[in-house]
Formats: structure tokens, C-alpha cells, sequence
DNA sequence: ATAATAATGATAATCATTCTCAATAACTGA
DNA sequence: TCAGTTATTGAGAATGATTATCATTATTAT
């Protein structure tokens, strides 16, 4: 069961051909919201399609990044991290990454302020550097419920 | 020339010991506002404190980074950069990545906008998801100036 | 000064990611 | 449909950044 029409059609147009790992890696991240590393998308993927390799997953997530198809996150954890960019898309979405345990939220709302801001910024941005920007990442760091109850904070 | 005291004293206060490799990295630091690598920070050390080797000054960045001293920034390109917590605090400070040739801007101006979007963000933030927010980063992507001639993009 | 021990430097080890290259599979045109 | 061209793959080696090990050295409290 090949993925979507639309992101096949995507890879094709722009003169790539449409091979199994490809399909399956796109599928694996359309059915897994979270942001997976190269790492877990290879166990999920072997699933289905077992003979699949390393280097082809990151050479495959390379490929999709540089089409736009997929976002590519760095939290800091040492992993890149992948996610496809029409669910990344739903809405303007952030990061809230706890330095204790390392975990990840998303939170996709967008208030007012934010169009302003980055507006601003951007502005700002071309204007005085000559910059032009295509999009722009909000990461907040701090602890999460958990680790604000066990207090030895220090380590990642 | 030892680094400023200020400097020392939050090391000792927080009971580590004043060694040279860890005043001289400090200084290095602060004579270099831009975002360091280990290694650069490496060569840099090297010219006032021959001995020093790789291991320590990872082991100092991350011992900086833990006590606050220093930010820890990743910018995606495989490494990540230091640079002094002090100089960072200067301003809200955001960074512009130029997908194209690696490049990084920092722009320290702030925006009036940013505080209230920030404080809005992380109200949202503990009260839906009971975080508590130490911080935040702004990373704009895109192409700078240069990049915007030469018009062949899609490579890293 | 001296003891106790944290910190260092050299090196090996690890981990994620990239490279190499022969084998294979996808598109193309006949 | 089939053969030819060539992008893509998989296995494993190679790389590059970072971390762990461990005997030696330096710093601090006594």
C-alpha cells in the first residue's frame, strides 16, 4: 500500500524515481506524528520492508528534506530528527524540549502576535542583512511536569 | 591574564576548581562574540596553554553549559558552537541560517512584539502542558545575500 | 606542606552520519 | 514488451564529532 498519490507525484515531478524505500519511508512518517529519528524510522520501516538499509534511509530522508517534503529538526539530543513537512504544516508549530529528560512537545497553536513578530523580524532581517527568509523555527527549553517534581536538575 | 573575576567565582561558588584550561577557555570565549566550535575554541586555547586537549575542552564546554556560563547552540551543521551565556544575554538574540552556504547571522535586536509573544507562548505552554520555560531561541532560515546570486540551491 | 581527590591529557571507544562500489531496479525509447 | 541507460540500493568501510577510560597531575582544604 504505496503512500499518498500527491507525495508520489511530488518525488516524480521533480525527476526522482519512485522506489519501494522511498514510498515506505514516506509512509512510515505520514502514520507516525512524532518526530522520529533516522534510527526509528529504519526499525519501522524494516517492518514492512525488510531489507532496506541505513544508508538509504538517510540518504532517502536527505532527498525528501531537499524536495521540502520533510522538515528536519535538531533538538540537541546528538539525532536529527524528521518529520513530514504537510503534517509540520497543519499550522505554525513549536518545540518545547525539556533539558532534563529530553523530551519533545509539540504545540501547533499560533496566537496573534506571531504573525506580527516574525513580520517584524523578517523585515528587519532582509533590510538590514539582506536576508531572505523561507521559514523560521521557535524552540522553548525548561523542564516538564515531570522534572519539575524531582528536583537534581544538571544532567541531559 | 586570568578572565574576569566574576567569572571564576561563579566556578568556585559552585564548588569546581579554578584550573588554567577552564580560565583560559573563558577568556576565549569572551574575546570571541561569534559562535565557536570546540575545535576552534581547541586552537584558540592552544595558543596561550599548548598542553590542552580535545577531551578537557569538551569536558569544560559541557561543565560551562550546565553551570549556565555558556550557551550551547546547533545550528545543523554536524557541530555545535559555545558562546559566552554573558554575551548571549546581551539582548534576546536570534540567529539567521543560510541553508545554502552555512552561514550565521546573529541579530541581538529585540522587537516589541517578541515579549509579548513570548510571554503569551509560554503562559499557553505551563498551563496546558505544566512546563516551565527557562528560555527560548528564534532560528530564521533561509539565504543570505550572496547566496541569493548564485541561484543553484538544493545542497547543504 | 600534605593528604584527599577533582581535573587533566592521551588514547581508545562510541555514535550518528556519509562515502564507496558493485549489484539491482526504474524509467525510457524502440 | 523488452533491452538499455542510469539512478538507486545495500553492505560495509570510513569519517567526524563527542564521550569514556585511566593513570598522572594539580588544586584545595587541613
Amino acid at each position: 500500500m504505496p503512500g499518498p498519490p500527491w507525495l508520489r507525484q511530488r518525488l516524480t515531478n521533480a525527476g526522482f524515481r519512485l522506489t519501494w524505500p522511498r514510498q515506505v519511508i514516506l509512509d512510515v512518517l505520514g502514520q507516525n506524528p512524532q518526530h522520529l529519528s533516522a534510527e526509528e524510522i529504519f526499525f519501522h520501516v524494516h517492518q514492512f520492508y525488510p531489507g532496506i538499509g541505513m544508508a538509504t534511509v538517510y540518504r532517502t530522508l536527505d532527498l525528501l528534506t531537499r524536495t521540502g517534503l520533510v522538515f528536519k529538526f535538531d533538538f540537541g539530543d546528538g539525532r536529527s530528527r524528521y518529520e513530514l513537512a504537510s503534517e509540520a504544516a497543519k499550522g505554525p508549530h513549536h518545540h518545547m524540549i525539556c533539558t532534563r529528560c529530553g523530551r519533545i512537545i509539540d504545540f501547533g497553536h499560533s496566537i496573534d502576535e506571531e504573525g506580527e513578530l516574525i513580520a517584524a523580524l523578517g523585515k528587519e532581517l532582509s533590510e538590514k542583512h539582506g536576508f531572505k527568509i523561507n521559514s523560521h523555527r521557535i524552540h522553548f527549553y525548561g523542564l516538564c511536569q515531570d522534572c519539575q517534581s524531582s528536583s537534581t536538575e544538571g544532567k541531559r
